[in-house]
DNA sequence: GCTACTAATGAAGCGCTCCTTCGTAAGTGC
DNA sequence: GCACTTACGAAGGAGCGCTTCATTAGTAGC
């Protein structure tokens, strides 16, 4: 509302075309009148726009459905193979990317194992891997790709130069969009990783509806990635939810509440050692409960201070520790009972491990949306 | 650009009616062909939109500006004096009010002393007395009035209920938006005080041109208020902001660093000790000093959180201890430098008392603009 | 196999909004 | 009083969306 300039005709269809590929695209194949109803607009109308579209590629007709009354609608989908799109989660031992069509429907997955401490290269080279292994699994054309979106570990500000990584040495002080650029011949989106899992809670996730989404990522390390009136929120200087490193906050430690507890077998490697406890917390171990009792404590004091700040609509458990959310959900929620001023909605993320890509694709999708009519603003293929 | 939808053509002439009226509030009087050039529209439509605008009654012409190279243009001025606003900041010792005409220009302000522990009947009559003292002073029949924004202290719910009050024992579960709509014939907004405070400084005060801001409100109370993306950022349950709940904050006792300070004057009224300590701070007195320094050690917590979360452009503090803003800054910003992950800029409020006031006129006027052209939603007169 | 019914199609005509272009009008400067 | 500058106002045209209506392509019933 606040941008908006009115000025041309011709910007007034094309706010009309995009309203009726975001239809398309939500419900499948749709008919004139279905279309016309629910832009709005009137059937002749909409007739002239998806003509339009379909002349631009972005559009084509599909067989009408049979079987109804009357004479048979034709019927119009959005033409979500004509262009690919890549979404990459760059994690500290993972690297995850898949390949989905403009609706965001997941074609190929891969996944590259990379050790924390790996030097750069290694770490650049496994990213094209998980790229390239996507583009044979679907049989898709580098060429064929229009957008990559990455997310990943670390804050990146808005050039895309990763500014801070506690957990990979490699990665700090990283021009990652410089060498991402240098690697793929399409448009690379960078962003921090929780934000885009918070993305896809809200848009496909346990969050789907919901504007307004704090998403926690509980795991070896923690993190936060906001979504306020249905966007990701980054920040002036794309250093939003940061709240980790607010020593006052707790959380930068929470974890070793779960990796130090006595409970935990002699030899077991220190990456299972929190998962144990979540485990023997859960068959009832007391002093496992114990360890995990504390775990909460601390993670509700940065949590809660994200709710009294930004007032969510709901709070979505995601990362690796979120396996074991019936052991962690009510803890958190009656601990926010006691602190907030209004409750929110508390639920552990039903993407796990594919929050990250999913959000990545799901950004991808999004940008997409953007400039579809704005051509100048990034080489988009126009028609196919 | 999310919930633009295009339509009708009727629909784009409202959005560049709006954005002339916008240019106009902005810019004084205008000629057609400044207009033209600022709304991207052509002279003729422009003069079409103009040509509305005057028989609506919001826009008229003036003289034209005398001693100009070729024939002179004429000029249209938005009608801001075709109706006014109110706006209120309902304090715990005083009741403010401020009327403007539709620009937002203040003509006319009172004050009304009221005790912390006023009955609620007494604290609504000053309400009222501080609005018709407005009315009053500037020669305004209520009937004029065509918005009357209110901020005050204490959690107002969406409905406008307060369903928290520390300070006032008699605003707790009081129906305000029902009390206030039953005492004035115009439309009535409620809104959180220090979210008020925080637009006003955005738009008038020390933050204007950011639109990303937190404010600060330090005095005997703590509270922030947040805007985001130029608007103010209530929540999804309107609770944003209310970090002073969370005791690891350690905001919610950080004044009493400086009420109990040693070196405030025995017999002192308890509302000037901090006032004295930091007078005494400012003079050097190493006591005072040392207060300060333990009060801003808390302040800056709650404040981390709230830049590490949200990651503002600018940070203002205001409230009552912000007269002292030379005491408090460079402190403040010292421990914000170590704990943030960006420094936003650090600046003390220019608006000082009036925040509240200012911000409640800019909110009305805010509303104004969006109902300028949904005479739908609320009861606003259209000509005069 | 025919008729009745249903629902979508396609074309025509209208109104609104914006654009460009042009001759005209009203000032200043010499 | 004349040239120059700048704005005004009217005319004509293009784009977009709307309503209306005859037409078409199916199903359902007899």
């Amino acid at each position: 509302m606040a941008d908006l300039r009115g000025g041309d005709l011709s910007r007034l269809r094309q706010l009309n075309s995009l309203t009726a590929i975001r239809e398309l695209r939500g419900s499948g194949p749709l008919t004139l009148s279905a279309l016309a109803e629910r832009t709005g607009l009137s059937r002749p109308s909409m007739k002239e726009v998806t003509a339009e579209l379909m002349a631009l590629g972005w559009v084509e007709e599909v067989p009408p459905s049979q079987g109804t009354m009357g004479r048979p609608a034709r019927r119009y989908r959005f033409r979500a193979d004509s262009g690919h799109l890549v979404g990459v989660d760059i994690g500290g031992h993972n690297i995850r990317a898949a390949l989905s069509d403009l609706d965001g429907r997941v074609l190929a997955e891969t996944r590259q194992p990379v050790s924390l401490d790996a030097p750069l290269a290694d770490r650049l080279v496994a990213i094209e891997r998980a790229v390239t292994g996507c583009l044979t699994l679907s049989r898709t054309r580098m060429e064929d790709l229009w957008l990559i979106a990455v997310g990943t570990i670390g804050v990146i500000d808005i050039e895309g130069r990763v500014i801070y990584s506690a957990a990979v040495p490699a990665w700090r002080d990283l021009d990652l969009a410089g060498e991402l650029g240098r690697m793929f011949p399409c448009q690379v989106l960078i962003e921090n990783d929780s934000r885009l899992a918070a993305m896809a809670e809200s848009r496909r996730g346990v969050a789907r509806g919901a504007n307004d989404v704090v998403f926690l990522h509980v795991g070896r390390r923690m993190g936060a990635g906001i979504m306020l009136g249905g966007k990701v929120h980054r920040g002036f200087g794309a250093a939003a939810g940061e709240i980790s490193m607010l020593p006052e906050a707790r959380w930068f430690d929470a974890p070793e509440h779960l990796n130090t507890c006595a409970s935990v077998p002699a030899g077991t490697p220190p990456e299972d050692a929190a998962g144990h406890t979540l485990s023997a917390a859960r068959d009832g171990d007391p002093v496992a409960i114990e360890a995990v009792e504390r775990y909460v404590d601390d993670l509700a004091v940065g949590a809660a201070a994200m709710v009294l700040i930004l007032d969510p609509q709901m709070v979505v458990l995601g990362g690796g520790f979120s396996r074991s959310a019936d052991v962690l959900l009510d803890r958190l929620r009656a601990r926010l009972e006691r602190k907030c001023m209004r409750m929110p909605e508390v639920r552990a993320s039903t993407l796990g491990d594919e929050c990250v890509v999913m959000g990545a694709i799901d950004y991808a999708v999004e940008h997409l949306d953007e400039q579809l009519f704005t051509p100048d603003k990034g080489p988009l293929p126009v028609t196919r």
